[in-house]
RNA sequence: GGGAUCUUAGCUCAGCUGGGAGAGCAUCUGCCUUACAAGCAGAGGGUCAUAGGUUCGAGCCCUAUAGGUCCCACCA
């Protein structure tokens, strides 16, 4: 028998015992079975110091949604989930505890900084798992790896030592971006460039053996003067061309420098003069290069100035910069000072001002990798979603640079390069060596760095599969189907995962890559930890449940687009999920016990029919949105249906049958059973967005034996499809609509009869409100129904409905304001002209017969031809009405 | 500097290959109706940023302009 439901929905408690069964049950666990189609979704690996947010949120929804989808499509479906060791990030966040305690890094030392590091680990890691269950994520928990569990750890170090050989990974002194803060190279991706007020401060150079001389550049960074070893300016700049050859004298210094002459040196810019820094700039790094200059390095790893910066060793850059100023000043060598706004490169985690500075470093060189990437989305291999994506994947790839992946940090995959102590050697592999293959050494010592972490990342689609080894895994779910990430971290992650998976795989890792954007606050800002408007998604879950955030995230946004959170549109999804659950708790009601049998097709009257086959048509129509991956639209699709469609109109209009249960029972049957019949339909089809909720109420329905998780998805069938066209079958729509606001006006159950007009109603609609009109009587209590078609023309709102076959109004005289009648049918027939003119000109223009299809010429000559009665029926009334 | 994207109802946004302007929320009106007031039935509200162009026909395609957002970039 089927039990009784709670009489508001409430979702505490349900969710998590719920999510228990499925995971006992081992619903999620996902093994290789040849006798199946394998789906594979790898989850974007959270950071283990992360806490749930918005962006996990969202991310995981789609991915919960597509893998619910697919496996009860009968595919082998498994979402395979990790967390990442977010080498940086978790660092920082242990040298803090450390601090708290009153212990450096340094004191600590590498061995037990990381035993306190995976301690972290194991303490913390785990949280954010706990909170992806509570979205509901039906990820395969049993594999969940960690980037830095032994197998991942074998797939870098492999990786690292294949790509060596290869020569795609070389180490050498280059310029790098170095966070003083951090003090760790950085690669370019996580230079942040953000605008910053600043100051332009020119600088006067006096000219060697022409006394009172001076060259003037300007600098927003004069201290990196102190590192200056040379001037540029143009070839082809007549002011400076003479002085070729010629030096300066560097102030605060007395070094003499070279003025040398550089295309770098542009005559439209500031003076055009330039200072060159080899040791802290870019682009003076490449002048540096081509003119052989001296790089001296005036910064120490923290930010203060080095030796070589004479006097002012010691001090902070920025304190120096202040000192520099001054001294200039003093000196009368300082000219203009400009205020300007410049982008400066801030480190993306701890908004530092990044420096460049020249460190020995290990990089990976990006050119050949970037080819087979490019081309696998040019090509259409690798389809990304939304399309305008790729020119964003390209425009990087075009300007790719080599990747810096060695950080001067302790957590993380340690660099598997060895150094022989002997004659200095480097051996990379992925096992410390024995002898050095040069002077047969047996003394190494193992390279201080430590891996990038999207140095892992990039791996993560099939190294959590077992790769390198041959696992049936690898075989069986690899290349994954889709990813869904955000388009924040298409550089990081994406672009590396691809190059990464034709490179070590010969195979793209998945063919589709589902971009969602941010979720904003509800004034558009990112949320953000200093802000304050961070929603916490377990805060919602808590008030509201995790269906009603599923829904509230997926719903009202366009792949790729940023999205903004409303508490309002949170609530309305709850009240969905109630209308759905009292919905369902009323059909139950009236089931009892019976066991259902199909009732004969002509037990079945055509509101059965309709909405029979609608949630037929609705099937396919979610199922081709799921396919494009339109998630937002098939949501809407599905719970448009439930609300408007099923709760709204069918059900009252089955309740007429359903209060005749005892005299007319057949009746009642069919429409029972086509009220179980869609319900159930339904509930498959809202599962993957809303599977709480369809899964109790689903065993409720049935048994708790059962699972809708492992249901099969609702197919399209023809079977039981309405007859007629889908304009009669909304003109059955509008009839009931009308008898409901009958009721209403007749201030039921009081009323003693009802006339009801069918308005411009074609023969058959009139024959279905016959058949029916006994059972409206009955429902809206009246004792006597009379219908008869209308004779006056135009019945409320009726002409301007798209599909204004039948519509039933009620002609109380109050009700009818004369004055407002008569403007809306003025406004009506104005539109009705316009109308008309439109279809006239279409209907006469030879060009339009000739190449339009001649379907859509029929339809145009049929709204021609509705157009005029319509114009008919308005004049009349207008008439009438005078 | 390069690129992307947006401008549609009071607010947030859909609108997929050009052919009758949509949803949610908000507002207003009427209903405590035997599943649900977290509800039901209705209504009002838009020169689709501006100016041109292509087309028989443009929210949609092209060009320009204005404003917003974002990404990239070695602007000394």
């Amino acid at each position: 028998m089927a039990k009784e439901l709670e009489k508001t929905y409430n979702p505490k408690g349900l969710e998590d015992r719920l999510y228990r069964k499925w995971e006992e049950r081992g619903y999620f666990h996902a093994e290789p079975d040849k006798s199946k189609k394998p789906f594979t979704i790898v989850m974007p690996p959270p950071n283990i110091t992360g806490q749930l947010h918005m962006g996990h949120a969202l991310d995981n929804t789609m991915q919960d949604i597509l893998i619910r989808y697919k496996r009860m499509q009968g595919y082998n479906a498994l979402w395979q989930p990790g967390t990442d060791h977010a080498s940086i990030a978790t660092e920082v966040k242990i040298i803090e505890t450390l601090k708290a305690q009153g212990i450096e890094k340094e004191d600590l030392g590498r061995e037990e900084f990381l035993k306190r590091a995976w301690e972290w680990k194991d303490e913390y890691g785990g949280r954010i798992i706990a909170q992806l269950k509570k979205m509901g994520s039906s990820a395969d928990w049993q594999r969940e790896r960690f980037t830095m569990d032994e197998g991942c750890s074998k797939a870098v170090r492999d990786v690292f030592v294949k790509l060596y050989k290869k020569k795609l990974i070389y180490r050498g002194s280059r310029l790098i971006n170095w966070c003083p803060v951090c003090q760790t190279s950085i690669s370019d991706a996580e230079v942040e460039h953000v605008d910053k007020q600043g100051h332009f401060w020119h600088i006067k150079y006096p000219i060697v053996g022409m006394p009172g001389k001076f060259l003037e550049i300007a600098t927003t960074r004069p201290e990196t003067m102190l590192g200056d070893t040379a001037v540029a300016v143009n070839a082809d700049d007549d002011r400076y061309k003479d002085l070729i050859g010629r030096e300066v004298e560097l102030p605060l210094t007395g070094r003499l420098i070279p003025i040398i002459a550089d295309e770098h040196a542009d005559m439209t810019k500031g003076t055009g003069v330039v200072k060159i820094t080899p040791a802290h700039d870019p682009n003076d790094y490449e002048v540096g290069k081509r003119h052989h200059l001296e790089e001296i390095n005036i910064l120490n790893d923290d930010g203060t100035i080095a030796e070589t910066g004479g006097k002012y060793a010691g001090m902070d850059r920025y304190e120096a910069r202040r000192a520099i100023v001054e001294d200039l000043k003093e000196l009368g060598l300082l000219g203009e000072i400009e205020e300007l706004t410049h982008s400066v490169g801030t480190h993306d985690r701890c908004k530092t001002v990044i420096e460049p500075m020249i460190k020995p470093q290990w990089f990976v060189a990006m050119k050949e990798l970037a080819k087979p990437a490019a081309e696998a989305v040019k090509s259409g291999r690798l389809k990304l979603i939304p399309e305008r994506m790729d020119k964003v994947y390209f425009n990087w790839l075009d300007n790719i640079r080599d990747w810096c992946i060695s950080r001067q940090l302790w957590w993380g995959h340690r660099i598997p390069a060895y150094y022989c102590q002997s004659c200095g050697e480097v051996v990379v592999a992925a096992e410390k060596p024995c002898e050095c293959p040069k002077c047969a050494g047996t003394q190494f010592k193992q390279d201080e760095d430590t891996l990038d972490t999207w140095f892992s990342s990039a791996l993560w689609p099939f190294s959590t599969l077992g790769w390198p080894q041959k696992t049936p895994e690898m075989d069986y779910f690899y290349p994954t189907d889709v990813l869904v990430t955000g388009y924040d971290i298409i550089f990081f992650w994406v672009i590396r995962m691809v190059f990464s998976g034709i490179e070590h795989t010969g195979k793209l890792p998945f063919h589709t890559v589902l971009f969602h954007g941010l979720v904003r606050d509800s004034e558009g800002r990112k949320m953000s930890k200093s802000l304050g408007n961070g929603i916490d998604p377990l805060e919602v879950i808590e008030q509201y449940g995790a269906d009603a955030l599923r829904l509230t995230l997926i719903t009202g946004n366009a792949p790729g687009n940023d999205m903004r959170f409303y508490w309002e549109r949170v609530e309305s999804s709850r009240n969905f999920a109630n209308k759905l659950w009292n919905a369902s708790r009323f059909i139950m009601m009236h089931l009892g016990e019976e066991n259902f049998v199909e009732p004969a097709d002509e037990l079945l009257e055509p509101s059965d029919r309709f909405i029979l086959s609608k949630v037929n048509t609705l099937a396919a129509d979610v199922t081709e949105n799921m396919d494009k991956y339109e998630l937002g639209i098939a949501a809407d699709k599905v719970t448009q249906f439930i609300w408007e469609e099923f709760c709204d109109w069918y059900i009252e209009i089955a309740k007429v049958r359903l209060y005749k249960k005892d005299t007319e029972p057949e009746r009642a049957n069919a429409a029972l059973w086509t009220l179980r019949t869609v319900l159930i339909d339904a509930l498959k089809l809202l599962h993957p967005f809303m599977p709480f909720i369809t899964e109790e109420i689903f065993c409720t329905l049935q048994s708790e034996e059962e699972s809708i998780m492992i249901a099969r998805w609702p197919e399209f069938t023809d079977r039981r499809r309405y007859p007629t066209e889908e304009q009669m079958i909304e003109s059955l729509k509008s009839l009931t609509r009308g008898v409901r606001n009958l009721r209403a006006e007749m201030n039921v159950p009081n009323a003693k009869k009802a006339r009801v007009y069918v308005v411009s109603g074609d023969e058959k609609s009139r024959e279905w409100f016959d058949v029916l009109k006994e059972d409206y009587q009955g429902f809206i209590g009246a004792s006597e129904v009379c219908v008869q078609s209308d004779k006056s023309g135009i019945a409320d709102d009726a002409v301007s409905v798209v599909l204004p076959n039948a519509v039933v109004y009620i002609p109380f005289a109050e009700l009818v304001d004369v004055e407002k009648e008569r403007e809306r049918l003025t406004k009506e027939r104005e539109r009705l002209t316009k109308e008309l003119a439109r279809v006239d000109g279409m209907l006469s223009n030879e060009r339009f017969l000739a190449k339009a299809p001649e379907a859509k010429i029929a339809e145009e000559r049929q709204k021609k031809e509705k157009y005029a009665q319509m114009m008919a029926k308005v004049e009349d009334r207008l008439s009438q009405l005078g």
